[in-house]
DNA sequence: CGGTGTCTTGACGGTACTCAAAATCTGTGG
DNA sequence: CCACAGATTTTGAGTACCGTCAAGACACCG
């Protein structure tokens, strides 16, 4: 339980450079790199479609690579001796998974979407990072992010009680798609309640129950096949801070 | 509640170099810095004696300067808006704190006991980044072992019950120790009930009727004032894990 | 020795978990 | 297009764990 890693989470709109190899599309790190370094990184990484329940990586796994979400949702997840699981958060588009210091990765990713990954080697991430000291610079910005949404994640599950903690998710999910520049009060939510659940340490009917509550009152509504709407989102926020009802 | 934090914590005993004006002790940052790196921070720290209740600096206030924390305890905190606290954290001899790339601090830093600190101005500590790069490949594993142990906090916090969520923060104690170069089945614990309720997500009471449960089970004995032994550690993290009883 | 802060223990109630069953949705194949 | 199987979601009933309130014990300090 003493193994870690470090997922970190980029803000594509705030990164102008695109990376090569990777279909046009703004992807984290590479932001860092200047022409030379884009030109050294496309040779090394691999693009790779992806579908629900594929596996990125498992825990404890050697860390052989490193993994750009370039389409799709994954989920990363502890599993505890009893049998039960942790989710500890889920990544989108512009997200890079898997990279850790240690030897093994800290937990299992898989797709819950259809999707696109980009791989490189561990070795080539880490020779990039050598050669290239302004994406160490970035990795630390990414980085502080990923520890500051960890640390909410905190206060969430051990301060709020069912509702606030799933009110507290919703308005997590539509700020991860406001920095993607996606609409933010109509969003996809491609997660079960069980999945869900496992995320803000509770079980899958008081997520069921929570949902309830919350359409009754307003602040969500379903169009189906994971997709909602939140129609107040400052009224959502007030209610996960606690501040209403 | 989006801004963040980057507090990050040493392994000394992993960390061959000394800090100059820091008393001898190698604190964290400074292994990466060749001598020149050395001179140059040198110049460049304030070192102050602090007490307890002695507040490190507050969540929302400009993040001016870095601490680096060399003797005594303190604790990371997280105020909600109903008056409660969420502890994100303990820190030890040897952590860093404060550092982030946003504007200001993410959470309040409290000294629980006596203690000695260095600051060093973000200004100059950014410079220091900018200058050594090898300190920017340290920093993102220190990151990488803060984000580990946040994620671990995250399991405990979601998925055990009470008695178990006491055996993981005392093994996590005690482990905090072992890296320390401290004994470890004899530690110092200098936080509250109400402190380890506030980091565990448990109310006072029910942190204490853990603590009984475990000096009646003879996993724990209270030695006085912020003392504790721990006979069996392999049976405390078997509970920890869920594994007996 | 009194005052203050911390810890312990007890009683009670509420939130959320568990177990269970029904309802709804989704995708597949006839 | 419809029927069916499987997965997911909803809802209900009972219970357990833990939070809250309260009182007393204990330790520390002036």
């Amino acid at each position: 339980m003493l193994n870690h890693s470090l997922i970190v989470r980029t803000a594509p709109q705030e990164v102008p450079a695109a990376c090569a190899n990777c279909g046009g599309r703004t992807a984290g790190i590479c932001a860092a790199l200047d022409t030379a370094g884009l030109e050294e990184i496309s040779h090394e990484t691999r693009r790779t479609a992806v579908r629900p329940h594929d596996m990125l990586y498992h825990e404890g796994d050697s860390a052989q690579s490193v993994v750009m979400l370039m389409r799709g949702v994954a989920k990363l997840t502890r599993q505890l001796p009893n049998g039960r699981q942790q989710v500890v958060g889920f990544r989108f588009a512009g997200d890079i998974l898997g990279f850790t210091t240690r030897r093994s990765f800290a937990s299992d990713a898989e797709m819950l979407t259809e999707g696109q990954v980009c791989r490189i080697s561990r070795l080539d991430f880490e020779g990039m990072l050598a050669r290239f000291p302004a994406t160490q610079r970035r990795l630390i910005d990414l980085c502080s992010q990923e520890l500051a949404e960890a640390q909410e994640q905190l206060v969430t599950v051990g301060r709020r009680q069912a509702e606030q903690r799933v009110a507290a998710f919703l308005i997590a999910l539509a700020e991860a798609a406001r920095r993607r520049g996606q609409s933010y009060d109509v969003l996809d939510m491609p997660m079960t309640r069980a999945e869900i659940g496992d995320l803000l340490g509770l079980a899958l009917e008081t997520v069921s129950r929570a949902f309830t509550q919350l359409k009754k009152r307003g602040f969500v509504k379903e169009l189906g096949r994971g997709r909602v709407e939140l129609p107040d989102i400052p009224a959502l926020a007030a209610m996960a801070e606690g501040d209403i009802e």
